[in-house]
DNA sequence: ACAAACTTGTTTGTATACAAGTGGATGTTG
DNA sequence: CAACATCCACTTGTATACAAACAAGTTTGT
């Protein structure tokens, strides 16, 4: 039967906290940007503008979410959005020299969030862990 | 400066997309249920009748989120809630026959959706990453 | 006994996350 | 080149997730 179910053994359980418990340290590192958000910069930083849908490809989020990631950034003003000269469905997404700023500001916090989740762990537990996380995605 | 900073090989980033991936598995392999609905069950089913907020601590959810959960999963009549008789601030929630069942058939099914999120991984480090997440959460 | 501190459950507001459907633009193919 | 498929952005609806503030009940400290 189920009797020996425990949910606290459960991959997707653990998988679950773990990633809620480094939201709530990146929360607490860097300011006024939550970890999507800062991926989105990340993004943008690493590649360059980015028509919306392929932004949401390489930050795994839908149209759906994207579209209200981009919406928020955009009113803090750290991105831009403007029509493709080739292709009249696209919407470029760039970000501003105050988006650049805000990137470089909280890239610096956010790996102080990456080490504060690692703490628990040893340097080659660190090393594993992105090795299989890298197989699972 | 941040020129070589790769959103892809962040651990947040990449715990994100895991948990994400296996979702998108669990809801394949798990009828008419989320995880975060089958784990308030499997939590109910191990422990027995809890306090709203008790059972909410036991699933990793803040108080606001296990509400909406338990008012859907009462929606579906697999649990009821009765207020408790020495403390009148406690709500009381209890699994149902129905509730009882339909963990029953989700954990078998729960269980598949486990072994194909865990199927990039051989089981050395499946035990490994399991070991690792422990120490996370 | 009684005020202070805490707990429980609720509400509101914001932010992902995804399914499903729409309309317009672009690509492909017979 | 016209039919068809695909892609893009958007919209709606549902489901977590958490912060902050609140009222009512309970516990603690004196």
């Amino acid at each position: 039967m189920a009797d020996t179910y425990r949910l606290s053994n459960q991959v997707g359980f653990n998988l679950r906290r773990a990633n809620q418990r480094h939201v709530a340290i990146f929360s607490r590192h860097v300011d006024g940007m939550t970890p999507t958000q800062f991926a989105t910069l990340a993004r943008l930083y690493e590649l360059g503008p980015l028509s919306q849908n392929k932004l949401g490809r390489m930050t795994a989020m839908d149209s759906a979410t994207i579209k209200g990631v981009v919406e928020r950034l955009m009113a803090k003003n750290l991105l831009t959005l403007r029509p493709d000269q080739n292709d009249q469905r696209l919407r470029i997404v760039e970000l501003t020299e105050e988006g650049q700023a805000a990137f470089e500001a909280a890239h610096v916090q956010a790996l102080r969030a990456r080490e504060e989740t690692l703490e628990p762990l040893t340097a080659e537990e660190t090393e594993t862990l992105e090795a299989i996380l890298a197989k699972l995605v």
